[in-house]
DNA sequence: TTGGACCGCCTTTTT
DNA sequence: GGCGGTCCAA
């Protein structure tokens, strides 16, 4: 491949830049994503093995992506580079290496609803109920421990900074957290969290480990450097110990999840991790036109901490964004759905069309409209398929039956039947003596599952406790996923009925699980691909490109659009009523909006309805964003709707 | 011990 | 409009 005329000068010299550490700086749009691409290609042509090369993303499904277009462009070997998230390779590594790494093989992956659940389970054991003061709940226990955890920071710090609420607390919070810490430990249970500090530590204990690691994997590659943690950091760091052969990307400016303990100073950092680290800048935008970029920099250039960079593009021509008010929030989406259907007549293709929005909820008028007029749409972000009640009720069986010592899926499995409670799970639990034994073998599973049957158990829920036990003593001997969910389904198939008006919408899921666990030869690589991938596991078949992207803005990074809609633009809104205090919060809505601006290749529209809507900011009528509301018409083209 | 009724608080972004 | 906590009847 004629590299030369694929690329401009910069990103020529990024991807043929092959050894030692390598920062690639860039705003948005400058083809940073293309650089990582054509420089895996580079490398797989030149006869670096593909295994060797390891590309760390956002989302699994964008380094999916990547490596096929890498494969296209130039070498199906491609196809074999590993690529995933963080959390994925911290997966793969900690099962392939587990005797070294200090874990058990089988260990189970916690997704962020089991971990809250195993949290809450814990403070209701501790008992910090009963107290006058408020203790933190489940989510805000997650988010304390994680914010520790990936920050690198003590308990005490991290409430001081960000939770000085509960600064008060710090003892109790701490004996729960300690708590938690040996209750996954004994169970080999780990969190998303857990699956990355856990490399870390292996990694700094073992030099086996650190030395097999480096040469496994000879070039990385890290996307959205900007957003990663400084545990990520440590974890390239570590390595790459053996070659120093990493490149990383990032745009300070596209800093969007600080809430998750990233932070883009990691960007500023990283050449003191890696001290002979060569800068190669990008800045020439290829996606959007100029009047687009006008607004982008508009947005950013606010920013009280400015960042110096200026996008500017060839494409020179182009209708400046329009800021369109509606009367509420209906007329909203009607004005979206209308449009749409205009631009779909002019023939723009669906799929170069997608509507963004803060917070996933804020879509729900909308696809009700998109509905009425007969436009497929496809949501990302928001509530997940994986994370949803009754696909984890029917997984917890499945669970039960790969690793009896998860006493958390115990818990739901067994509170399915009615009449079970907390207290009668803990007595059915010490009754089969989880807490005491190992359980590994099929036949020590199935004489376990033998004396669930023989539980003294209330006549209330005995037919069905026996019926429970019956289930997964069969699922332990079925070797196909597909086949024990089936078995799981006779019996959950009627509890789900009872419980959920909407079972048969919840109903349709399961068939779909049932569809996607077939992809899978055992039940452990379908947890754990569903526990990494909570959204996209369900959406990876069928990529169709009839349909327009739904989509918040967090989960459309790095992707663009010809056309884009984005909603309720209204202050409370975008920026969320909740980021306006802290000073550190607003600027992160702001990059926040400028990547959503910056998604646009040629037509950009924000709009937002001016009806009374309570929520966002009580009692105050509502308003446009205050990001947008003192840009001039001549880079903002204001329109009303009547 | 379970589960239903009631009340008050909070309401985001994701691996 | 949902979730968590509390109180009470069966
Ligand atoms: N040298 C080039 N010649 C032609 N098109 C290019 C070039 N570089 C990038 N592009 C195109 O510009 C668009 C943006 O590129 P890309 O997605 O790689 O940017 P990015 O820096 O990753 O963006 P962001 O950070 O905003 O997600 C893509 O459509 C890409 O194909």
């Amino acid at each position: 491949m004629d590299y030369e005329s694929e690329l401009n000068e910069s990103q020529y010299r990024a991807v043929t830049t092959i050894d030692g550490p390598l920062l690639i700086v860039a705003g948005a749009g400058t083809g940073k994503t293309r650089t990582l691409v054509y420089r895996v290609a580079r490398l797989v042509e030149t006869g670096v093995r593909p295994e060797s090369v390891l590309l760390l993303t956002f989302t699994r499904r964008a380094a999916t992506s990547m490596l096929a277009r890498a494969a296209s462009l130039a070498d199906s070997r491609c196809q074999r580079v590993s690529g995933g998230t963080f959390h994925s390779m911290a997966y793969a590594v900690l099962r392939k290496y587990a005797e070294l790494a200090g874990v058990e093989r089988s260990f189970t992956v916690l997704d962020s609803s089991d971990t809250e659940d195993l949290i809450d389970l814990l403070r209701r054991q501790m008992n910090f109920r009963g107290k006058e003061r408020r203790f933190p709940r489940k989510r805000t226990l997650c988010a304390i421990f994680s914010m520790a955890a990936n920050k690198l920071m003590p308990l005490g710090d991290v409430l001081k900074r960000y939770y000085p609420q509960f600064a008060r607390e710090k003892g109790d919070l701490e004996q729960l957290l300690n708590a938690f810490e040996s209750y996954k430990r004994e169970r080999q249970m780990l969190t998303y969290d857990d699956l990355l500090v856990r490399l870390r530590d292996a990694l700094e204990e073992n030099q086996e480990l650190c030395q097999r690691l480096s040469e496994q994997y000879r070039y990385i590659m890290v996307d959205e450097y900007q957003d990663t943690n400084r545990l990520q950091a440590q974890i390239v760091r570590l390595m790459t110990a053996a070659h120093d052969n990493v490149a990383v990307v990032g745009d300070e400016c596209q800093a969007i999840y600080s809430f998750r303990g990233a932070s883009f100073k990691n960007m500023l950092e990283f050449p003191e991790l890696f001290p002979k680290a060569q800068l190669i800048k990008l800045e020439e935008n290829f996606r959007s036109s100029q009047p687009i970029l006008n607004l982008a920099n508009e947005i950013i250039s606010d920013a009280s901490e400015s960042y110096a960079k200026r996008l500017f593009s060839r494409m020179t021509e182009g209708e400046p964004p329009m800021l369109v008010s509606a009367g509420d929030e209906n007329e909203q989406s009607r004005f979206v759905a209308e449009r749409i259907e205009e631009l779909r007549e002019e023939g723009v293709p669906l799929h170069e069309i997608a509507v963004l929005f803060r917070a996933s909820s804020h879509s729900f008028d909308l696809e009700i409209e998109l509905g009425k007029h007969g436009i497929p749409f496809r949501k990302f972000g928001g509530i997940k398929f994986a994370e949803s009640a009754h696909i984890k009720d029917a997984l917890s069986f499945l669970r039960v039956a790969l690793n009896p010592a998860d006493t958390l899926s115990w818990f739901r499995a067994l509170k399915l039947i009615d009449h079970i409670g907390d207290a009668t799970v803990q007595q059915i639990l010490d009754h089969l003596g989880i807490e005491r034994r190992e359980f590994r073998t099929v036949r020590a599973k199935e004489s376990l599952f033998n004396r669930l049957k023989q539980f003294p158990a209330r006549a209330s829920y005995k037919d069905q406790l026996i019926k429970l036990a019956h289930v997964l003593r069969t699922i332990v001997e079925q070797k196909s996923p597909h086949a024990q969910l089936s078995t799981v389904l006779r019996l959950y198939r009627p509890i789900l009925k009872s419980r959920y008006d909407d079972y048969p919408r919840r109903q349709r899921d399961l068939e779909h699980l049932q569809a996607i666990a077939k992809r899978y030869k055992s039940a452990a690589e379908l947890l754990a691909d569903v526990a990494l991938d909570p959204s996209d596991a369900a959406q990876r078949d069928g990529r169709g490109s009839g349909y327009v992207t739904l989509s918040t803005v967090h989960s459309a990074k790095g992707l663009e659009w010809n056309t884009l809609f984005v909603i309720w633009m209204t202050d409370g809104w975008f920026p969320s009523s909740r980021s306006v205090e802290e000073f550190e919060d607003l600027e992160e809505e702001r990059r926040l909006l400028y990547v959503a601006a910056t998604r646009a290749k040629q037509h950009l529209y924000f709009t937002y309805p001016l009806g009374a809507y309570r929520g966002g900011m009580p009692d105050a009528p509502p308003v446009v964003s205050r990001f947008l509301e003192f840009i001039p018409d001549t880079i903002l083209s204001r329109a009303t709707l009547m």
